[in-house]
DNA sequence: GGCACGCATCGACGGTTGTCAATATGATGA
DNA sequence: TCATCATATTGACAACCGTCGATGCGTGCC
């Protein structure tokens, strides 16, 4: 819900530990962040606009070309891309009047991560915090 | 929500393309699609039964055992479970009055190849149910 | 300074979701 | 056959969410 004040630690805890949802019976807090990264993608239009970002070339897009490529209002992108920010997906840089919108660095990785125990990105993730071989 | 009529294909189209989200900007309906699995992990309830089912060492929990350990009422854990299934993220097995839940073989795991680009799970996951190279 | 532009915020509205108590369903065992 | 138990379904309700038009705010240009 992006209470106004949303300027403490935009990304929950995923940072923490790989495989979380599978590793061990998650606490009701860990669920509680971890649902609300997946609430954030849980939208066909978010998504989308993620989508649209993530694949794109330079890796950044101008909030000016996304309500005609999603087909939806410019104050309902705006308040999707403010969601996304919230929630530590993406990055918001304002250049001239323009605002651009990038992923941040690898929240997909790490949102990733948690979802299975072990398989992804044998390397580069097992560092982002984990105490490396986490076996059962 | 869980139309009745659930007997139509149960996973949504993440078996196609790993990256689906960061290759390319994702059409409307590869959106909507994924977003549905998304939104059955959006809610904290939920990740937590996932959590405690992905988590067991049988691999599989009795229903009677979910509400109290996620302390919510008998009706609210069966709705959240049915969606679930309805999701294709668990299955379902009935024996003599007890329902059995275990996790489908590896949604989690196409799940987060949808996520990040070609990192996950090198091998296993591009056969897991696509004609081998489902390019596009 | 004044205007045009890009974006965020506000207010409102209808649809969806999570929750529970009550009840129905279906299997077991006496 | 009947009582009991585990689970699913129903009905209701409050809270939340996605959407839009209107408005406010800050920036750059003339």
């Amino acid at each position: 819900m992006v209470t106004p004040s949303t300027d403490v630690a935009p990304s929950p805890s995923i940072e923490c530990c790989p495989g979380q949802v599978t590793d061990r019976a998650m606490t009701t807090a860990e669920a509680a962040d971890l649902s609300t990264l997946f609430k954030a993608l849980a939208d066909p239009v978010r998504l989308q606009l993620v989508s649209l970002i993530a694949s794109d070339e330079a890796g950044e897009v101008c909030a000016c070309d996304l309500p005609e490529r999603v087909d939806r209002s410019q104050s309902t992108v705006s308040h999707h891309l403010s969601l996304l920010v919230a929630a530590g997906i993406l990055q918001r840089e304002q250049r001239g009047r323009w605002a651009w919108f990038r992923l941040d660095d690898d929240v997909l990785a790490r949102l990733a991560a948690a979802l299975v125990p072990a398989a992804t990105t044998p390397g580069s993730l097992t560092t982002a915090g984990g105490p490396t071989a986490s076996a059962t």
